[in-house]
DNA sequence: GGTAGCGTACCGTCTGGTCGGTACAGCACA
DNA sequence: TGTGCTGTACCGACCAGACGGTACGCTACC
C-alpha cells in the first residue's frame, strides 16, 4: 500500500491525514448521514479529485476512519500505561485514564465510529475485535470480572456520551467520576478472599 | 406535534408503529446512512404514498424514531420501577433494569437513535435532556455520587454496545454484571458515616 | 360529496464516481 | 544544460443513478 523506505519517506502522506482530518469535522458538524465526498474535499480544501486520488471511495474513506479511530485509542492507552505503576490494575487504569484522557482530536473520533457504523454497520467489526480482545483480558483467576467489565463499560459509556456530546456533567463531576473509576479499578483486583 | 384529542382517539395509528419498526429494521440492517424512504416503505409493506401521509417528511420520521426511543426507554423503566423495593436505590436500580431487561424491541431501538444522531445531531437534544434529568438526580446528599453515575454509566456502555452488536460478553457473563451492577446502587446509598 | 387513508407516477436535486487534463519532480541521455 | 519521457499528485467538469418530495388518482366510509 504504502513504500516501506525511500527518499521522500512521509509518514503516509499529510494529505491523506488532513483529509481524515477535515472528514471527522464534518460529521461532527453536519452528522454522519450528510457526510459527502464534497463536503469533505472543501473542509480538506481539497478537489473532489484530490480526495480521490488518495481514498478511491468513500467506502476507503470510511474505512480509514475507522482505522484511524482504533489506532487512537490504542495509541492513548499505550501511552497512558507507560506513565502507570505496575500493579496488576495497571492494564485497566490505563484503559481509563488512556480512553478518558482528553485527547482533543478524540472529541471528533466517536464521530468517526458513528459515521462508520452508520453508513456500513460491517466496519464495526474492527471495533467488536477490539472489544473482544480487551474483555477476554478481564477473564482471569485474580480479577473480579464483573466489576472490572464494569469499569471497562463506564469507560465506554462516559467516552459514547461525549461523543455524541450528550454527556451533562461538570467538570468536577467527571475528575470525581474518574477518580472512582481507578478506585474500582484497585478493588477489582485485590484477593477475594 | 400530534392531536391531544378528537374522533379518532386511536393510539397513534397501527400504521404509523409498523413504519417506525420498519424503519428501526432497516437501519439495523442497511445502516443509518442508507434509511431512504423508499426502503422503509417497502419494508413496512406500504407504498410511499402512504408512509409520507404518515410522516411528511423524512425528519418527520426520525423525530419519530427519537421519540419512540425515549419513550420506550421511559416505559421500560417505570415498569421495572414497580417491581422493585422502595428502598433509596430503588430508580437507579430500575435503570439497571429496565434498560437491559431484555426487551427484544429494544436491539432496534439503539440504531434509531444512530440514525438519529447521523442524520442530524439535533434530534439528541431530546435525549441530551433527558440524561442531564437523570443525572441531576444522581446528586444528593444521601448519595455517593461517583459511584451512581458509574453505575448509569456501565449501563449505557453495555447497552450502546449491543445496540451496535459490538458486545462480547456472554449471556452468564450480562447476568453477572447485572448481578454487580445491582451490588454497587445498593452501595451507592449506604450512608458513608 | 367530502374526507381520511393509501397508491402511483413523476420530478429536481444531490451525490458518488469517472475521466481527461495539468503541474511538476526526477531521470536518462545527448 | 537542455530536452523529452514518465510517474505522482491533484484538479474540475461531467454523468448516471439514487433519493426526498410532489401531484394526483382511487376507494371506502360517513
Amino acid at each position: 500500500m504504502v513504500e516501506v523506505s525511500g527518499s521522500a519517506a512521509s509518514p503516509v502522506s499529510p494529505m491523506r491525514d488532513r483529509i481524515l482530518e477535515a472528514a471527522e469535522r464534518v460529521v461532527g458538524e453536519v452528522g454522519a448521514a450528510r457526510l459527502t465526498l464534497d463536503l469533505v474535499a472543501q473542509a480538506a480544501a481539497v478537489s473532489k479529485g484530490g480526495l480521490l486520488y488518495h481514498f478511491p471511495s468513500k467506502e476507503a474513506l470510511l474505512n480509514g476512519l475507522a482505522a484511524r479511530y482504533v489506532e487512537s485509542f490504542e495509541h492513548c492507552i499505550d501511552s497512558a500505561r507507560t506513565g502507570l505503576a505496575c500493579d496488576a490494575a495497571r492494564d485497566l487504569k490505563a484503559c481509563i485514564l488512556g480512553v478518558l484522557g482528553s485527547d482533543p482530536r478524540s472529541k471528533a473520533m466517536g464521530a468517526a465510529l458513528l459515521a462508520a457504523a452508520a453508513n456500513d454497520p460491517n466496519l464495526l467489526e474492527v471495533i467488536r475485535d477490539r472489544i473482544a480482545a480487551y474483555s477476554q483480558e478481564l477473564v482471569a483467576p485474580h480479577i473480579n470480572f464483573a466489576r472490572a467489565a464494569i469499569v471497562s463499560l463506564a469507560v465506554d459509556g462516559l467516552k459514547m456520551r461525549e461523543s455524541l456530546r450528550i454527556s451533562s456533567f461538570t467538570d468536577a463531576q467527571r475528575e470525581q467520576i474518574i477518580a472512582e473509576l481507578l478506585k474500582l479499578a484497585d478493588e477489582s483486583f485485590v484477593t477475594s478472599a
